[in-house]
RNA sequence: CGGGGUGUAGCGUAGCCCGGUUAUCGCGCCUGGUUUGGGACCAGGAGGUCGCAAGUUCGAAUCUUGCCACCCCGACCA
């Protein structure tokens, strides 16, 4: 008995995305715009979410053999200049602190920078951390017996981007960043494939969004590595985004910090690194793969509340009543460690609450009145298919059980079809270009291999390569832009 | 940093072109009552540096100038 439920406010996601985008991160009260430019504030709601995703990530960081630690916020500006291609990335958005103390203007009494307490030498706020690990690295490692380092961190970075959205590019945003460092140049780029196979395991079945795995070209490369692996993955309106990258940065840091290591041997060798990271973009991408015009949807692996119970009662006698006949209920999904709440708030009125839960994405919203304990049923909804059933009570516990789990491979599955239907197989520029325009997603095409040709195709479409996959078929072809010999295909789309 | 737009109560807004009573409306909030199976209703109430500053004027939310913030489109961006 499948009921379609309504809603008297639907966002116009035809109309806008990025405002559906923003409506939800709004409503569902996740985060909200702080007073500092291109900064959010990540709201509890929001926050709890980011919260379960690290607790999950930690663990399988932890179970690859990963330990945590944690590095100044601040990194001397010389510190910057050792490793060139790395500085030249992130030059153009560093905040760099050049003082330390404040005073009142002997006029105006306004709040100043005292110009006397001007730094020696300026601190860059950390874009990523590289930089000071591997000038403290130096300090760790002398001999084969203390590699490998695997370390963890998880921590605020602050990138100063001109353009900023909510969660996607903000300019402080939270994230962990591995970096490692290995006595061999195998077992380090091992270490960066198999942290891209965490990252991938972890959208893939926690947050239920489908993800490509694959290397970047030369030109998407992160700045000091020699290959970056990545997870693209593909949101609702057919634009891709960047979900995670691992990447193998050779002995370049090693290099520029003189880190070096006595081999059995005794010979000495510059070490081998890795370096990897996920951020709060992760929220975004949530929200973009999974969400409708009613608000969040949340996979019940990440989602901070599973299951809510709403009483609908007249009298406080019958509230009572309903409280005592669902206590078993509730006793049951927590020794099942399914998190419940029971929302018994006589200040708000049953449809306002199914309409805020809704909004928030809980997964599975159960309804119980007087109606219901004299039938001995519930009536359970599920926010993904917006349907509900009545479930006698006594078979309630297997079935909420079973509906988490149908919830999660449901909105998979889902994206898992969004996303393989969305890839196209191009073979001339004007199909290239009118598949953009007119379908988005990822285009499989054609590419010679060249920087140049890359670079063309961003100017005049603004699809970039996405990835190259792992394991990509190789088959000869021409290239859908210069026409010239090409081994492979690539995947292009219009990125965030 | 270029182009465009917006700033009025916690949120969303009308008014601005063409200056003139007590600044409009909705949501939300507070009080009382009736309600409660999909975002309740009725009655009453509170809440405003009209982004900031200067100017023009008898009089400015409205006109002028400067500044600030935010949004969109570019440029930029593991």
């Amino acid at each position: 008995m499948n009921k379609m439920l309504t809603s008297k406010e639907i966002t116009p996601r035809e109309k806008d995305y990025n405002q559906w985008y923003n409506d939800i991160v709004l409503k569902a009260d996740m985060a909200d715009y702080s007073a500092v430019r291109g900064c959010m504030i990540i709201k509890p709601y929001g926050y709890t979410i980011w919260e379960k995703m690290q607790q999950t990530l930690d663990k399988m960081f932890k179970d690859t053999g990963h330990v945590n630690a944690y590095f100044p916020l601040f990194i001397p500006k010389s510190f910057f200049s050792k490793e060139a291609s790395h500085v030249e990335g992130f030059a153009k958005e560093c905040a760099v602190v050049t003082h330390y103390r404040l005073k009142n203007h002997p006029q105006t009494k306004e709040i100043i920078v005292d110009e006397e307490a001007k730094l020696e030498e300026e601190l860059i706020v950390r874009p990523t951390s590289e930089t000071i690990i591997w000038n403290t690295y130096k300090t760790w490692i002398q001999s084969y017996r203390d590699l490998p380092i695997l370390v963890n961190q998880w921590a605020n970075v602050v990138r100063w981007e001109m353009r900023t959205r909510l969660f996607l590019r903000t300019a402080e945003f939270l994230w962990q960043e591995g970096h490692t460092a290995h006595a061999t140049k195998e077992e380090a780029i091992e270490e960066s494939k198999k942290m891209l196979e965490v990252y991938a395991d972890f959208a893939e079945n926690t947050l239920a969004m489908p993800v490509i795995k694959g290397i970047k070209t030369a030109n998407e490369r992160f700045a000091g590595a020699e290959e970056t692996y990545c997870i693209e993955a593909l949101m609702q309106d057919g634009k891709a985004l960047q979900a995670g990258t691992s990447h193998f940065l050779g002995q370049n840091f090693a290099k520029a910090f003189d880190v070096k290591f006595a081999n059995k041997d005794g010979q000495s060798d510059y070490v081998w690194a890795t370096s990897w990271g996920v951020s709060t973009r992760l929220m975004g991408a949530l929200i973009m793969t999974h969400s409708d015009d009613l608000g969040l949807v949340l996979p019940p692996k990440i989602a901070p509340l599973q299951v809510v119970i709403v009483p609908i009662y007249k009298s406080e006698e019958e509230l009572n009543n309903i409280r005592k006949h669902i206590q078993s209920l509730i006793a049951n999904l927590k020794d099942k460690n399914i998190s419940v709440k029971f929302d018994d708030d006589d200040k708000q009125r049953p449809g306002w609450k199914f309409a805020q839960y809704e909004m928030k994405g809980v997964p599975i919203r159960i309804a119980v009145g007087s109606r219901d304990i004299q039938n001995n049923q519930l009536e359970i909804a599920r926010r993904d298919k917006l349907s509900k059933e009545t479930v006698p009570f006594d078979k309630s516990i297997e079935y909420i059980s079973n509906l988490l789990n149908d919830i999660q491979t449901n909105l998979y599955t889902l994206a898992k079809n969004r996303l393989s239907t969305n890839i196209y197989n191009v073979n001339t520029w004007q199909e290239f270009k009118d598949t953009l325009d007119k379908k988005g997603g990822f285009i499989y095409a054609h590419w010679d291999g060249t920087t140049e040709t890359e670079l063309k195709i961003k100017e005049e479409t603004k699809a970039t390569i996405r990835c190259i996959p792992i394991n990509n078929n190789q088959e000869s072809g021409v290239c859908v832009y210069s026409g010239k010999s090409s081994s492979q295909r690539v995947l292009f789309a219009r990125a965030y």
